[in-house]
DNA sequence: GCAGTATGTTATTCACGGTTCACTTTCGGT
DNA sequence: ACCGAAAGTGAACCGTGAATAACATACTGC
């Protein structure tokens, strides 16, 4: 029986050290030239193997980009969980989900930056269930933000999340000059400042 | 003597109205599906022609995307210089900024996408040109704004100007059910606020 | 120590898609 | 009406890179 390949639980810890390894490697690179200028050649001597090792950890290279995307936006989604469970007030709550998002950008910019410039090269089924995902998680935003704004209708609020995820998330496309903290704390600002209540 | 690529200019009408038509049709489809999800064949398709015609009007596929991104970044530089030089103050100036590409990106989402998405997939020489075009247009704003701030170091605002075009490129990753003006509106208010001066 | 599976390598295959070629059609100018 | 260049076509070419196969080594548990 030649092995198959894993798929998705790699049983033994070094296979889940490679694995992490894959990704991180993947993230960097492809964050850096895009998913079609890496090859699995490129993301294997990054992760210290070959190219075709990598089918022993993800069934193809798009399943790699999946996991890829998908840990981000499982991030994303548990710390806005956590963060509104923990509030008391919906204010309260859209601060603290400003922090995690901007934390989160700013630490992992690579990964961001893969997620919202590679969403066409996922297979097309697991676009759409990680969509449905993102969905999810910007609903949580409109959720808090609609209460915070009951005269503002839904689309309204839905695009306002939208675009502070746009200005967050713009950490991924240049390259800073600028301490992480205090790009973090700009960020927090801005995006607090363009959801504020205006006069 | 076999007609080689006509290159840059086109001399004929028919020859420039087809050319266009195969930039609009690319930025549509590479919106939509990114640039190495389509083919020449789906691009030519859509402009009324064959794949292989586009090598009368283009060097290669990338040329494309060159000429689709170049026309991004000459227009907002074009915009930004006009509306500058008409504006007596410096907050009338960043506030007509922000209208001219707020107004562009809304009218040209699918350009748009392309443009913040595909820069990898330019050639290396030609993507260095082209950030640099980039760089102007965001010095540009740099210096309106560091004018409204004279306390403020550079390199917080320029990473203030990044932010501010992340909130206004958002237009790109979501299809809005709102009107394009309320959006342009709406977006142009949010971008205001993350600029204004805090208490 | 042994069996079996996970992990890894190298060489090979194979399809896809960009590019080129030889040829036809369209069209503007004289 | 005619000539030469521009525009367009379908077929063939070919390089690239993902995927697979066959084979080698490293762990893990008994």
């Amino acid at each position: 029986m030649p092995a198959l390949q894993t798929g998705g639980r790699t049983p033994t810890p070094r296979g889940r050290l490679r694995r992490q390894r894959i990704l991180d490697a993947t993230a960097e690179l492809v964050a850096a030239r895009g998913f079609h200028a890496v090859g699995v050649a490129d993301i294997g001597a990054a992760a210290g193997v070959t190219g075709s090792a990598i089918y022993r950890h993800f069934a193809n290279k798009e399943e790699v980009l999946v996991a890829l995307v998908e840990r981000v936006v499982d991030e994303l989604l548990r710390g806005a969980r956590r963060v509104i469970r923990e509030a008391s007030r919906p204010d309260q709550a859209l601060d603290a989900l400003i922090c995690a998002h901007a934390e989160f950008a700013v630490r992992d910019r690579a990964i961001i930056a893969v997620y919202d410039q590679e969403i066409h090269n996922l297979p097309t089924d697991e676009r759409r269930r990680l969509r449905g995902q993102q969905r999810r998680y910007v609903d949580l935003w409109a959720d808090v933000l609609a209460e915070l704004r009951p005269a503002t209708d839904r689309v309204t609020v839905v695009a306002s999340v939208h675009a502070v995820f746009g200005l967050l998330n713009s950490v991924a496309d240049f390259e800073a000059r600028i301490p992480d903290d205090a790009l973090t704390a700009l960020l927090t600002d801005m995006a607090r400042a363009s959801l504020a209540r205006r006069a």
